[in-house]
DNA sequence: CTTTCTCTGTTTTGTC
DNA sequence: GGACAAAACAGAGAAA
DNA sequence: CTTTCTCTGTTTTGTC
DNA sequence: GGACAAAACAGAGAAA
């Protein structure tokens, strides 16, 4: 690496993102506890370990593209500094109390401008929410949208039934659809369980209809092939079964 | 709702799905555990209820469209067998030992005609995965691309840079990068971490180059701004800083 | 609201 | 037959 | 590999 | 200047 000072970034474009992730219960009346998965999946909850000096980084003075040099301890981190725990390279920094004695807390907005950037992005920043609609130039004219967006590319994109959010992207059959999508983005998870103590939340109505039967034990999915009983407790497992097995594709009743 | 014969259904289509979730660690050396996720979070990690009966349900012998009635039991789900517990539904269903009794393990494959279903479509069920290339008709002419698929339908579709799995659907700025985000459907985390002891693995490498700065400690980005002497450990945080204060948009160095 | 950290679509950088 | 909305399905996929 | 269960894009159903 | 691949960025977003 060389030193090159940077060209002012532009960047900002209204696109893609991430998507969804999973749920999770927890509520007052148990249910099993889901865990979020590592990558090869370890138990046991917390271990917390022990190590002791906060082991300071060498922090190289010269900055560069804003990045201070490190990172070459990259793939076998020699242990440098006085570690004291077992392995040479085998623990996690540990935990700075918080902002170590409150660093830098003069916080000065610097009057929040930030930038021209394009001049009125339709602002579907969903998460950290605003969807402030600014000027709303380019409205969009199909029957019931009543959509706006701060360029024309983004209506173009709109009107093709692609999603604005940034890491998202997908582009929907219908123009319906694409504004009930919309809530994936947000974080409202309006629809309740109405369990008694259950503070399962949804974004969609079918999730709650098939969470329901968690409590019930409701099997409603029953395969109808003459040989095979089968039950299932959600309409996914239900059909996995047909395709896999071919039974009752055609229903009897 | 009234009996009525279904008629056979079709479906299938080659398009949409989920999308990601998020990792975790829990590694041999500690690190923070982080949970799943709620909805409304609720901490506590195991808390198992008692509950003796299985509480059988009332399962209603009419079938309809494969699906037994009942479910009316939704909103107040008005206690109704013996229950013992504390409340009148404020329980889960206990679990069912594991299918009881082996009922109906004759799965009889029924030779896994599973219809003739637009014929070889390109088999991009990564997950459970397979990508056969079946019959392979259609195939992309662009570059450096060799993908294939079952229908034209599909190949203009990924000629468009959209994603064919079912829930993703996503449109992307390049065809390159079209046959990279496939990763993304795919098991497959070939990025190992490589601090001794860590299992964490990933997908992407950038992923992984941030994951270490948790072992070093290393916090590269440094505002540049003046006053301002920030550091941050993840490129993310440093550009909401840079963005959210105005600060140093413009490198010094 | 906060901080920490991962995921990923697009942009930037580095090499030929 | 046509809307149109609500419900349900059919996968994908996470976790255990 | 399995089972249990949630998420969500599209399909089906139900009503006018 | 042009590829092209590798690296990095800039969000979104999950969890605490
Ligand atoms: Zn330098
Ligand atoms: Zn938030
Ligand atoms: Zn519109
Ligand atoms: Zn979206
Ligand atoms: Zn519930
Ligand atoms: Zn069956
Ligand atoms: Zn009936
Ligand atoms: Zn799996
Ligand atoms: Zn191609
Ligand atoms: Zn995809
Ligand atoms: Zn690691
Ligand atoms: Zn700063
Ligand atoms: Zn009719
Ligand atoms: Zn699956
Ligand atoms: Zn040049
Ligand atoms: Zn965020």
């Amino acid at each position: 690496m060389e030193d090159d000072c940077q060209k002012n970034r532009k960047t900002v474009r209204s696109k893609q993102s991430k998507s969804q992730t999973l749920q999770q219960m927890k509520q007052a009346n148990s249910v099993r506890v889901r865990r979020p998965a590592s990558q090869p999946v370890k138990k046991r909850a917390q271990t917390q370990m022990k190590s002791k000096t906060p082991l300071k980084m060498k922090q190289l003075p010269c900055v560069q593209n804003n990045r201070s040099e490190e990172e070459e301890e990259e793939e076998e981190g020699d242990g440098e500094e006085e570690v004291e725990v077992t392995g040479p390279s085998t623990r996690l920094r540990k935990r700075v109390p918080k902002f170590e004695e409150s660093e830098g807390k003069s916080k000065e907005k610097e009057t929040k401008r930030k930038g021209v950037k394009s001049a009125t992005t339709a602002k579907i920043s969903a998460r950290h929410a605003k969807i402030k609609e600014e000027v709303a130039e380019y409205q969009c004219d199909i029957e019931g949208c009543t959509m706006s967006f701060g360029s024309k590319l983004e209506l173009m994109q709109h009107k093709k039934n692609i999603c604005p959010v940034k890491g998202c992207g997908k582009k929907f059959f219908s123009h319906k659809y694409l504004v009930q999508h919309r809530r994936v983005h947000e974080d409202d998870r309006p629809l309740k369980c109405p369990w008694k103590g259950c503070k399962m939340t949804f974004k969609w109505a079918w999730a709650r209809t098939e969470h329901i039967r968690v409590h019930t034990g409701a099997r409603p999915y029953v395969c109808a092939e003459p040989g095979c009983g089968q039950t299932f407790r959600f309409v996914s497992d239900f059909s996995r079964h047909k395709r896999k097995t071919g039974h009752s594709t055609k229903k009897s009743c």
